[in-house]
DNA sequence: TAATTATGTATTGATAAGTTATGTATATTC
DNA sequence: GAATATACATAACTTATCAATACATAATTA
C-alpha cells in the first residue's frame, strides 16, 4: 500500500465539493486549497487533476471561462446547474462512505 | 463514478484491521462483517479481496490454516507479529486519511 | 423434488483511476 | 543564472477493483 493511493476514488467529489463551496476556481488552486486544508496530508498531482476536470466539462459538469492574468492564463471551472445537482449526490455518498470507514477503524466512538 | 469505487485503496487497511481485532477470521466471514458493521453500505467482492488475502499472505503480513467444517473447507487468516506492527501503521494513515476527508467534506464541523 | 439461496474458496479479463515523467511557458527569488 | 513557484496539459504505465465464471456443499423454499 502506499499512503498516497488511499482517496482513489474520492478525487471527484472532493473536488466537486470544493467547486460547490468556493465557486469558480482554477486548477492549481484546487491542488494548493486541498493542500492547505488537510494540512499537506493530501496532494492532488496534475495528472490526476487535468484529466478529471476535462471529463467533467465533457459531461457537463462544470463549465470553464479562460482568463489571463499577466502574461499567464487560467482556466477556471465552475459547476453547472446540473453539477450542483450532482455535486450533492456524491457528497452524501462520501459522507456516507466515511462514516463507513469511521464504523470500521473507531468501532467504539463512531455510532 | 460509481458508489463502489469509493474504497479504492482502503481495502487492505480494512482488512487489517478487521483481522487485528478478532484474530483468526476467514475470507467469507471478512465480507459478512464489513457488510455487518456499515449496514450494508460497503461490500467486499471475492475478486478484491481472495487476491488481496493471498498477497499479504505472500508478504508475511497474514498466516494460514486451513479447517474442515463439515465437508467444506475454511482458509483462516491471522495476522502474523510483522503484520500486527504494519497494521498500526496502516490504520494509522487510514485514520488520517479520514480525517483529511471530513475536512473537506464537513469543514466547519470537522477540526 | 427441483430450484434457489447461502456458504466457501478461487481465478480471469477488463476497466478506470491513479502515478510518474515529460513538455511548455512565465514570474519570482536567491 | 539557477532554482522555485505558478499554470496548463498529455502519454505511458501500474494496479486495485469489478463482473463474471468456476467449483462444491448445505440449507431453504416453492
Amino acid at each position: 500500500m502506499n499512503k498516497s493511493t488511499l482517496y482513489k476514488g474520492c478525487l471527484e467529489p472532493i473536488i466537486m465539493r470544493l467547486l460547490k463551496d468556493n465557486g469558480r476556481m482554477y486548477g492549481y488552486q484546487l491542488t494548493q486549497m486541498v493542500k492547505e486544508i488537510t494540512k499537506g496530508e493530501l496532494q492532488i498531482t496534475e495528472g490526476a487533476l487535468y484529466p478529471l476536470l476535462h471529463r467533467l466539462e465533457e459531461q457537463g459538469v462544470v463549465e470553464t471561462e479562460m482568463e489571463n492574468i499577466g502574461n499567464r492564463m487560467r482556466k477556471y471551472y465552475t459547476l453547472t446547474k446540473a453539477g450542483k445537482k450532482q455535486t450533492a449526490v456524491y457528497v452524501d455518498e462520501l459522507r456516507t462512505f466515511i462514516q463507513s470507514l469511521n464504523l470500521i477503524v473507531n468501532p467504539k466512538t463512531a455510532g
